[in-house]
DNA sequence: ACTGTTTTTGAGCGATCACTCAAGTTATCA
DNA sequence: TGATAACTTGAGTGATCGCTCAAAAACAGT
């Protein structure tokens, strides 16, 4: 015996990510945020306690879409190695200039490189999620070695760290003005190094 | 007739990109930079007009310290492919944790990542600066490649964007909670890709 | 329709934001 | 040393920040 909210979680939160990601934390204001969401500030504050609280549920639904993203780019590819060439390829499709995205960089690292020195708990979600993509990426060409797809020797949870830190340069690399072929040739040359650590034939 | 000032310009300077770099543009009040300074606001608007002109200019000299950095960098190394390698190892070098760097990112690229939507002056800045270094890039690899250290088919100007992309990655992933070690494994598989560029002799 | 519960609303809170300027201070020159 | 010009000072500007809460509105069950 009571009204239901009028807003749908899941929503309200998807908008307050493309805000958040767009703008940043201290760049996306209460005020703009209730005219993204369409809900007064007390809803707002009713639903997500505090605009700390709404960033850190914002960045984790972020993070899920990207995880959910990699896993179909992987189910799409013969191998894990062409899956995650793949991967960098799409990558750099929607990083493009006029695309539709908030942002060509990534959320979680514009979250890093704005909160560490300013907002540790925050800081310390986008480190948990950074280190979380790590270890899958990790898991995921232990995979690949185990299949016979990568050099037997490989380091592989040295290699998550070196891919982990090519997505990372060429998605803020992209949020330079620049053309899009361009974007798409450092994809390239990135997949290409992934060769290098294949298996020999 | 009158007094001189009692700031040095280019010492204030210095203490205002430490503390940008560390906190970003939105992160660091003028309360703050009145602190860091040593300055009332009077004389910090006197000298460099507003918020926004203190930080271009701190943002100017943060480029021109990077510039010469890189040209050191390269003075002391026999051949240009040798410098860049060791660049990007003295890079991993000062990013790495417990260092006095204010930040372990590249405060050219938090800019670019803080101010594209937000601020379109500041966002323009730093793409003018990544823009000259991947030109300064591009010519050092043109130079090498006559010197015969890269093999002759190489698109220096590709590369040169790849070697950003890098760079921009390794420091990006260095501000994550992770040990020295980590980062010097990443600048060193790094390293390693770009002999993949080398002249075969 | 009435009641009971929840949600929505928006004016407005104190704090902080970037910034100003009149008054006070100090160095420099005649 | 006195006049003058430049610099320093800090209280205070209006605007905006994140956020609160009492009152109004709206739905669910009887």
């Amino acid at each position: 015996m009571a009204r239901n909210a009028r807003y749908d979680r899941q929503i309200a939160l998807d908008k307050a990510m493309n805000l958040f990601w767009e703008r940043g934390y201290a760049g996306a204001s209460m005020k703009q945020i209730e005219q993204a969401l369409d809900m007064r500030p007390g809803s707002i504050y009713a639903t997500f306690g505090s605009k700390d609280g709404l960033f850190s549920e914002a960045l984790a639904a972020y993070a899920q879409r990207s995880g959910l993203e990699l896993r179909e780019h992987l189910a799409g590819s013969p191998s894990v190695m062409d899956g995650l060439q793949e991967h960098l390829r799409c990558i750099a499709r929607q990083a493009s200039p006029g695309g539709e995205s908030p942002s060509r960089a990534c959320m979680v690292v514009k979250t890093l490189l704005e909160a560490s020195n300013t907002n540790t708990a925050i800081a310390n979600q986008a480190n948990s999620i950074l280190s979380a993509i790590e270890q899958a990426l990790t898991e995921l060409l232990e995979q690949a070695k185990l299949q016979g797809e990568l050099a037997p020797g490989t380091h592989c949870a040295r290699l998550a760290r070196l891919l982990q830190a090519q997505i990372i340069g060429l998605r803020s690399f992209a949020q330079r003005e620049i053309s899009s072929e361009q974007v798409a040739e450092l994809a390239e040359d990135m997949a290409a190094m992934l060769d290098h650590y294949r298996a020999r034939h």
